[in-house]
DNA sequence: GTATGTAATGTTATACTATTACATAATTGC
DNA sequence: GCAATTATGTAATAGTATAACATTACATAC
């Protein structure tokens, strides 16, 4: 059930349920959260939910928060895998923003370098205050 | 019993045994094996751990590797905690190498301003092989 | 269209990570 | 010494993630 370019990848049922919970969320949602927001659908076990997170990472549709154990969908219908990504959290209201930027991309491909490192996944994350909430 | 320039600190107990275990691993360690290296020294609760590692993070003599669920002490004896530190993490051997970068740091200055973000705290995890890990 | 291999699903149990709540002891500053 | 704060001890529980096993759906070759 799946080719292997984007535009034409097809998602499972369960799948595609978990892509929608995230997709209309705002915010990152944690495994547990989507399960339950899923039991209506038939979801019954954490398994599910991990199970097609698994492969909406791998697709890169769906990005893992690592500081908050939780899940956002892509911003774009989906990522790069071997571009760098960084997340601007805001800590008040917890909305989001992925930022792709290349003067970034290169600097962390430069400090790789400098030590022979060969990377293939980055997390980058800010926490602060979004604009919005800075003001308040 | 905590004075507040980074070379004046004192821990107490639990705190420097905690610190010791960090320092003696060459890689990250999670609070519960922390915890099971501590059994000896009279730790019986995780909180003993985790309470710990919450002032040594504050002191910045500990950081916490968040896509591994784990933490390291500073390979500095302390990190100023404003600035921005890097983690080339390798999924191989686990070590971890810390990397300040200036350049990195204004970067990710530079994007925070450009969207009006505030940001307070970063972790920048970059997976991959080491150098040593890449030639075997 | 049936056999076969692969991907997806369902279910239960369990492992791992972290915090809440409450009680007690030690230390610091006055 | 006394009050305030910090550190500690303990038990219970909440939150996150995976292992193991059984079954079903789907694709492709023949």
């Amino acid at each position: 059930m799946v080719a292997h370019e984007h535009h034409t990848i097809a998602l499972s049922k369960n799948q595609k349920l978990v892509l929608d919970v995230l997709s209309e969320s705002q915010k990152p949602l944690s495994a547990y959260s989507i399960l339950d927001d899923l039991r209506g659908d038939g979801f019954r076990a954490p398994l599910q939910v991990y199970r097609a997170l698994e492969k909406l990472l791998e697709f890169g549709m769906v990005h893992r928060i690592e500081s908050m154990n939780a899940f956002i969908a892509c911003s774009q219908s989906s990522c790069d895998l071997a571009s760098m990504t960084a997340f601007a959290i805001c800590d008040r209201c917890e909305t989001v923003s992925e930022v792709k930027d290349m003067a970034l991309s290169d600097c962390l491909a430069a400090i790789a370098r400098q030590s022979g490192f060969k990377s293939n996944r980055s997390n980058i994350e800010l926490h602060g205050l979004c604009v919005r909430c800075d003001d308040a």
